[in-house]
This record gives structure tokens, C-alpha cells and sequence, in this order.
DNA sequence: TCCATTGACTGACTTTAGTCAGGCAATGGA
DNA sequence: TCCATTGCCTGACTAAAGTCAGTCAATGGA
């Protein structure tokens, strides 16, 4: 890797920790943890159930708990159970609760408005370009890709969101039982894989693979959640979908794509595939590609999974 | 302050924060509380006397004092008297010290160059520009501009700065005797005033302002270190002295400039000045500049200090 | 020579953050 | 109806971070 991009980073990281480090510090200027204050705003307006809690702030169940009740005695929270699973706990906001989350959010505002009022109009311009910037592919670096069963219930909505995206884009709609199938069963090994891209835990994009012949696999349900496209997670889940081919014995991959489905041709020849003969009957598909996989022999530096 | 800008710099701080928490915990990797690997890091192959670790990190004495006897007892750090001021100590890392400063260093190194593997080449490159660039303007928007008397050590170094840069800028040299005075003396209120911009305690810049006759005043040793240019921070420090002139009753502002500071020109055009026919005999000087500065009416609004 | 100041250190705290092992109630499938 | 699982809570901790008053030695100017 580039030495001088490392530095970059590690120069980036070094300045944004100073200048975060300040901003930290307005919150706990309500003389308040840190961790409450961001309780406090994760729960927001609507309120939260606490397993949601858990998983967006990675914290201990126990500590959570105990956070959630000094909130609670201070008159800023009320919980109660969920109306579907009296197990799971809702937190919301109490009037109060409310009045000091707005004041939170003036405060941020406020920290964020004196630091953009400091540069020049010009500087300022490029600053938020540059923060949208680094977010944005910051986000894109943090999207992970794994094996999921397709039963589950977030490859589940993935697979709906795509089905639903078919129909709406496609002269006609889509009927998925009018196409080549690609049951949940058929992309459980070993008649195939299912993988799923997560962002903060949260599903935003999935890809199967089926096992059409020996040696021979076909990529299916290739879907990137609107919210979270241009992050490169579509071109990230061909080659997590491929290493699993290869893993699978496989040698070759096929696929079949609709003519409106404009950017995923683009997408598919840029990854190597190539446009061939129908090598289906599917009613919905105009194009079909191919790519001959790499052999046993793995790339030493395989480009990113 | 527009509403938008506002909101891309807090889901910066949002996500960057997620992102930073990831890097210190690599620095968690090495078994060691973060406030000491900080410490560790601080300290570096020279070492750094205590006063200026406290102020770099900005930690109470007395935990810092701690901080320093644990890496001592465990045999990174040796602890010695400076030699112009035995009440100040000097931290300098033993050999397994530096060792360890190493193992922290690879690490980071580790960090940044996993994230950027995570990316294609190109978003790679866009990051790293993005973040080239919010550093710099994070820099920029954490240079503070304040009164500071001329004598201080820190305004010398800028003034003896400043004379050395034209000395080596214009031809035949600079001979300060030689040219309009602007000793401390003159720039210390009532009969003027100087300005030091400052990033985390260091000065990087200064500017002074001398009263020539009632009504009238000077600006006198503007100067940016080198390191710190492209920040915008002559651009502040020139509002910074005509609001220090408005409040000491001025409305004119005068200055003289020579050829060679092509730079300093454009900037005084920019920033409202105009030439005028000489109004001293600097023999160093080729353009006059002028300037009449609102009255006591104060706007509203005063753009950047 | 005196003495206010500076720089660092010590002792004696408090607060915040985090961990872990259990426990209890609701749930859903066998 | 049983029972494993899930979701949350409590008690009992530890570690890290931070604060504050007071001490002591070196320094530099009156």
C-alpha cells in the first residue's frame, strides 16, 4: 500500500480525533456521561426498542440496562414492553426527555455552525464536499460482506426489496414465478450460496449463487439497496460471490440480465464478464454473459472481498 | 449558516466518530490503556519535555505525572531533569520504549492501510484526497487569533521569522534599521497592537498594527509560517487587526509592500484595499496600500475574526 | 537574601465505562 | 404442557479516567 496515503489517513485520524474530542465535549457540557447523552439521541423522537439500541451502539446488555435507568429516574425516558414481544423493552422519550434532546440537537447544530463560520465561504464550500467525501467512502469501507442463510429474515427483505424493484422497472412487472426459480433452497450448499452485504448490521444489498451444472454456477438476486448505492458494494459482492464459486469447485459463471437493468450490464462487463448466447429460456432476460473463473491457483492479492 | 452544510458535518462527526473508535481500539492491541499508548506515542524518538506533553494533551498534571510513572515502572520511559530548567522534566523512551513506539507505529500503519484495501483504486484515491483536504480545513478552522505582546518569546520567533523571509526574498536583501521602524515598543497599546494566529499552541503566523497619526494606523510584520499557508489565515488576521483597529478608534489603514511579495498583494486587493501614492519613504517599498474601515457602526455579522 | 512563581509530584478521592454470572419472564415450537 | 431460547435486568465486580488540594524543589527577580 501507498506509504503516502497511509500517512494521509493516519495524519487524518490524528487531526479528526482532536477536532471530535471537542465536540464530545459539548455534549457532556449538559453534565451528563457521554454515553447517556448518546443514548438519549440514538432513542430519538420515536423511541427505540432496546435490542436496537444494543446493536447500533455494540454495548454490554447489562451496562445498557443501568444507563437507561439513570435516564429513566432523571425523567427522560419511559419504557414499556413492545406491543408484538412483551420480552422486548421500548424506550421513548418523556416530555421532558424531548425538550432536552432538542436542546442536544442545537447544541450540535451549533458546534457545527461555528466550525463551518470560522473559514471563508470558499473553504467552507470545500469542507463539506470533503467531510460528504470522506463519510460517504468511510461507509463504503465498512460495508461487510458474508455467507447468510437466505430463510433469514433480513435476506428475506433483501430479496422482496429486489423482486419489488423488478416489477417496478420492468415493461410489463415481474412475475417471479414466470422466471428461472432461485428458491431460498437453492442457494443453501451445496446447491448454492446466498451472501449478504451489511452496513452497521443493517442488510443494504445481497447476491446467490446456483449450481447450474458441474462446474458450472449462476449468479442470481444480485440486488444493492438504493440507500447505499455507489458505495461499490455491488462490484464487492461479484468477487465475494465468485471466491465462494471458486471455493464451490467452479469454473464458470453465467448470468442473465434484463435490457433495463442498464447500470448492472455496464457492471458485469466491467468485472470481467462477457455477452454470449441465450443460454436460457427466461422471459425476462435480453442479455446473458459468462466468465471463465481463475483456476485452483488464488490471485495472491485477490481485489478486495 | 446553511441548513444542508450543518447537516453533512454532523453525519461526519457521526460516522467518523464510529470509524476513529475502531482505530483506538487498535491501540487497546497492545494491553495497555489508550491514555498511555497516547503517552507512548506523544513521547516519540526524541522525547518531549512534561509541560509540553500537558499541553499537547491537555490532561491534569497530576494524572499525567501517573501516566508517566507507569510506563517508567514499566521500563519505556526514563525520566530526567532539562538542562536550562531543572524544574522541567524530559520524558525519553528507553529502548524497549522505543520498541514499543515502533510496534504502535507498524500498527497504525496496519489500520490505515486496511481501510484503504477495503476500497477499489479510485475510491481509495478519493478518500484520501477527502481527507487530505478536511484536515486542512480542520486545521484552518483551528487557528486562533489573539492579542499577544510583541516581547513574548513566540512573537520573536515570528517577527525574527518574518525579517529572515524578507531578507531572503528581496533583492539586495533587508536591513530592518533601514527601513520604517516597528519595533515591539510601537506595537504594544496605546500606540499599537499585535496579533499571533496560534494552531494548538504553536504560533504559525502574527500581524501588527502601529497608530501613525490620529485616525491613521499601519499594518506592520504580517507574516504566515510556511507550514501553515493556504489556511486562510492572513485573510483572518487582517480582519482580526481592522477589528482591533476599529475598537482602538481608527478608520484609515495604511501599509506598504514591495514587489517581490507578488502573494501579499493580491491578498490586500482582496481584501479591500487600495493603492495610493506613497505615504512614506520606505526604501524597501513599491506599493502603498489604503484602506477606510466602516465606522463605529459595527456589522452585524463580522465576517470571520 | 528573600519570596512569589513555576513545574512537577503525591495522596485521596469520584465518576465513567465496561464485564460477567446469574436470574426471571415471555415466547414459540415440539 | 414442557422446555429451550430470547430479551432484559440485577448484583458484584474491575479498570480507566479524571479531579483537587497540598507539597516540594528550582528559579528568577526585587
Amino acid at each position: 500500500m501507498d506509504r503516502a496515503a497511509i500517512d494521509h489517513v493516519r495524519r487524518f485520524n490524528r487531526t479528526v480525533t482532536a477536532h471530535i474530542g471537542a465536540l464530545d465535549a459539548d455534549y457532556l457540557g449538559r453534565g451528563r456521561p457521554l454515553a447517556e447523552s448518546r443514548l438519549l439521541y440514538e432513542i430519538g423522537r420515536d423511541g427505540i426498542d432496546v435490542r436496537e439500541l444494543r446493536m447500533r451502539l455494540a454495548v454490554d446488555s447489562g451496562y445498557l440496562s443501568r444507563l437507561l435507568r439513570a435516564l429513566e429516574t432523571q425523567g427522560f425516558v419511559a419504557m414499556q414492553a413492545s406491543r408484538e414481544d412483551a420480552r422486548v423493552r421500548r424506550a421513548t422519550l418523556t416530555r421532558q426527555g424531548r425538550r432536552e434532546f432538542d436542546e442536544l440537537d442545537r447544541r450540535s447544530d451549533a458546534a457545527a455552525s461555528r466550525l463551518l463560520e470560522t473559514l471563508a465561504p470558499s473553504q467552507r464550500d470545500r469542507l463539506v464536499t470533503a467531510m460528504a467525501d470522506v463519510e460517504r467512502l468511510l461507509r463504503a469501507a465498512a460495508v461487510t460482506i458474508d455467507v447468510a442463510d437466505p430463510r433469514d429474515a433480513s435476506s428475506r427483505a433483501c430479496i422482496d426489496a429486489y423482486l419489488a424493484e423488478l416489477a417496478a422497472r420492468f415493461e410489463g412487472g415481474f412475475d417471479p414465478a414466470r422466471s428461472v426459480s432461485a428458491d431460498p433452497d437453492e442457494l443453501v450448499p451445496p446447491a448454492g450460496v446466498f451472501l449478504v452485504a451489511s452496513l452497521t448490521g443493517v442488510a443494504v444489498g445481497c447476491g446467490g449463487l446456483k449450481v447450474l451444472a458441474p462446474g458450472v454456477g449462476e449468479l442470481k438476486r444480485m440486488w444493492v439497496a438504493p440507500s447505499a448505492r455507489g458505495l461499490g458494494i455491488a462490484r464487492r459482492m461479484i468477487a465475494a460471490l465468485e471466491e465462494q464459486a471458486v471455493a464451490m469447485g467452479l469454473d464458470t459463471l453465467r448470468l442473465d440480465t434484463n435490457r433495463r437493468l442498464v447500470e448492472a450490464r455496464a457492471l458485469y462487463l466491467d468485472a470481467g464478464y462477457v455477452e454470449i448466447p441465450a443460454y436460457n429460456d427466461n422471459r425476462y432476460a435480453d442479455h446473458w454473459f459468462e466468465k471463465r473463473l481463475a483456476g485452483p491457483v488464488r490471485r495472491r492479492r485477490s481485489r478486495r472481498l
